[in-house]
DNA sequence: AACCCTACTTGATGTAGATCAAGAGACACC
DNA sequence: GGTGTCTCTTGATCTACATCAAGTAGGGTT
């Protein structure tokens, strides 16, 4: 029943690294110069496997770590009191899950995997030991950590300000950036999550996700069969997500 | 009337000092033992003065200082694509502001003074220095940054799930233990922001927040003469602002 | 293939809160 | 004291989206 992880043997010939991790130029290491992130590597546990549906980590559980994903994608939400669940993101490969505990000895957030998905395994202590000798990585962990910040703004003007059609083409953005990131298309790929999690992310119901999909394929502004979307239109979507049509 | 804040007078015998601060318990040298403190002390530009309205610092401008709140108060607001403004915070004394460009080049928000406000402020070159050689520095900041994202989180929650009345409950309590800490009543204290202000951080229209306030009134669960608020009924809040109430 | 179960779509109706419109205080400035 | 400018309140109407209610694919299991 439990999250079965195979424990990978770290032989001392094929040992992966960040050195070696083609993610390096968007993850943690990205601060860092070559001698430095053999440090870091020797802190890492990687090559944790989740599936879909499996808890990376549990809300209000000791936080231990921080992770990064390799592959695959997570989704991190918050149980309200009211008991209902909230998606406070979604994280991409080379992105870093978990820092909204950072400094607090408990998960302020749940972190499940949307799909099968590797994960570099990142413990707090050493982290702030390493983060205390390596200025260059300290000013990456604030950057990091005040992104997380903005992007929990954004998210906020996005339910407070913005129509449905709005945040969904706003998210759809997103993500087609975050691919582009990752040299991958911007316009075509699989979204990792359910409609169910989007509405949730966005405030909305389940079937006005919908609605707006199938409004924004009649319009031509996108393709889309399930989770396979194509991005037709982006200057259209990009205006659209601007919002505010009278400006 | 505004209130007044008296002007401490910095002679060389009565300098004031985080030492002295009687939000040291609250702020910044929370982590810090005397000696450190000292250092801290160092770097930190007491006593700039801002009068209601006017800006701590400006979205995309370049960020050199983070600011402590002495007296006074602050709301952030950042400025959407589409042009209208978005309040994504109000700073009371012994918050840190500015946290969400930690990293950063550039200010992520601007700052405003809601009324006669002094703040210390403290250059982040500075600060990360500090920290570098500060470990509870260190750890402090992660916690100060991590909790700068639960609150934006808790704010995202709020605004996707909670209606008009428990929005506005859940602002009043959230004052109301801020209030606390200081030592300062939690159920009779001044509203530091408009009504305007109140609506657009919570992500509704003036009219609405008006008049769930004169509802709050009728059913005796508050008193409120334009900004002086008395909570009446706290537990009766509390139940409102977990919301859901079919739970 | 037949089954189930979950994810997704589509349609009909209801409602919280926005918007529009118009006062009513409160305060500053001459 | 009057007059302009805000801020706040109250009322009437309108609308985007939720909710309720039925389907209709997919995708796995037997």
């Amino acid at each position: 029943m439990n999250q079965s992880i195979p424990v990978r043997q770290t032989s001392s010939l094929t040992k992966s690294s960040c050195q070696h991790c083609s993610l390096s130029n968007l993850c943690l290491p990205l601060a860092l110069d070559s001698d430095d992130m053999n440090r870091l590597d020797e802190v890492v546990n990687r090559d944790r496997i989740f599936n879909r549906g499996e808890r990376v980590f549990t809300q209000s559980e000791p936080f231990r770590s921080c992770f990064a994903v390799k592959s695959g994608a997570i989704k991190t939400s918050v149980i309200t009191e009211a008991g209902d669940e909230q998606i406070t993101g979604f994280f991409m490969p080379g992105e870093l899950v978990g820092l909204d505990s950072m400094g607090d000895g408990i998960h302020a957030s749940t972190a499940k995997a949307l799909e099968r998905t590797s994960v570099c395994e990142i413990p707090v202590e050493q982290l702030e030991h390493l983060v205390q000798t390596l200025p260059g990585l300290q000013h990456h962990m604030f950057h990091l950590m005040s992104q997380e910040i903005r992007n929990s703004q954004q998210l906020s003007v996005l339910l407070s300000k913005n129509t449905a059609e709005e945040r969904i083409a706003a998210l759809l953005l997103s993500l087609s950036s975050r691919f582009q990131r990752r040299r991958l298309s911007p316009t075509h790929f699989n979204l990792p999550m359910a409609r169910n999690d989007i509405a949730n992310f966005l405030g909305l119901a389940v079937e006005t996700v919908s609605r707006v999909f199938t409004r924004f394929q009649n319009q031509g502004l996108i393709r889309a069969k399930g989770r396979d979307i194509e991005l037709i239109e982006l200057e259209a979507l990009q205006a659209m997500a601007i919002g505010n049509s009278q400006t």
